[in-house]
DNA sequence: CGCGGATTTGCAAATGAGTTGAAGATGCAA
DNA sequence: TTGCATCTTCAACTCATTTGCAAATCCGCG
């Protein structure tokens, strides 16, 4: 079992095996940073981020996406026409993940904990529409730009 | 005042140059089409739209910019990495706008009454999130994928 | 261990939505 | 009407994303 902040690179390598992907070095690469970071991370980031380290943004392109294919991480569009990928996480208890903020004026991303927004239903709010939604995104300003 | 349904040609005008802008034919389309969709329309569906009517992909988009400058619309990607634009109603109350709900497997985007989902303060919510948050954007199934 | 076939990488090039330049057309205030 | 600023059009450009392909590598198997 993978668990946070104390990964060794077996821990990754089988990570990646169990979902029937091979362990390349820039794969293990991009798997490490996404368990490393806090917040979902865009190809761009991650791509600059890798590239002093010699791996390709096309590879790092690819891995992502290989990633999200196996059903390791998720890629989402947080509002702001940025793609992220962030790492599916145990500690996303239902497969529904927790809620995302985007700062409006700076673009800060975070993540928000389980639970802190809820669907009301009212009197014309759409049938089950609690049931059915699976992702929560919020947009403003972040407490440093407020 | 300008009223949902009931749109003469001279009321567009008149919200047009209340704006400082000039009133020309393909901008009064654009409006025009905002007026008469009930959800946030994509640049694509829009130049699309108009196409027949002669008007030119790169007018529809200068006018949606222009008439979003102008504080009569707002561009938004509600989380499918397309941008769409909407007017701005006076239904949205405060000024915060309703909350939107967008299909992961149709792409089918709905707009939700206001009041439909709540911030929640839990021991472990940033501080003053309801406050600072202005726009909410949900993701899922609809109705008919479901 | 070493092989061999399938996967993956790296570089370069294609793609395409989004955006812009510029010349001519149009709106509108005077 | 006229004059000028604004707007439209069409083509061209930008640049992040995505793909093609030959060479490198992974890893199950002998
Ligand atoms: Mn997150
Ligand atoms: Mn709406
Ligand atoms: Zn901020
Ligand atoms: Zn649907």
């Amino acid at each position: 079992m993978v668990r946070a902040g104390k990964l060794s690179l077996d821990d990754l390598k089988t990570q990646l095996r169990d979902a029937d992907l091979r362990a390349t070095a820039p794969r293990l690469a991009v798997l490490r940073c996404l368990h490393e970071a806090d917040t979902p991370v865009s190809h761009a980031e991650l791509a600059d981020k890798l590239a002093p380290e010699g791996w390709d943004r096309a590879t790092v392109y690819r891995n992502l996406n290989d990633l999200t294919d196996a059903g390791l991480a998720r890629k989402r569009d947080l509002g702001d026409h940025v793609w992220r990928f962030e790492l599916l996480r145990a500690s996303d208890t239902h497969g529904d993940a927790h809620p995302h903020f985007v700062c409006d004026e700076c673009g800060e991303v975070s993540c928000l904990p389980e639970g802190s927004v809820e669907i009301k239903t009212t009197r014309n709010t759409p049938v089950r529409l609690k049931e059915r939604v699976h992702e929560i995104q919020l947009k403003g300003r972040c407490e440093r730009c407020n």
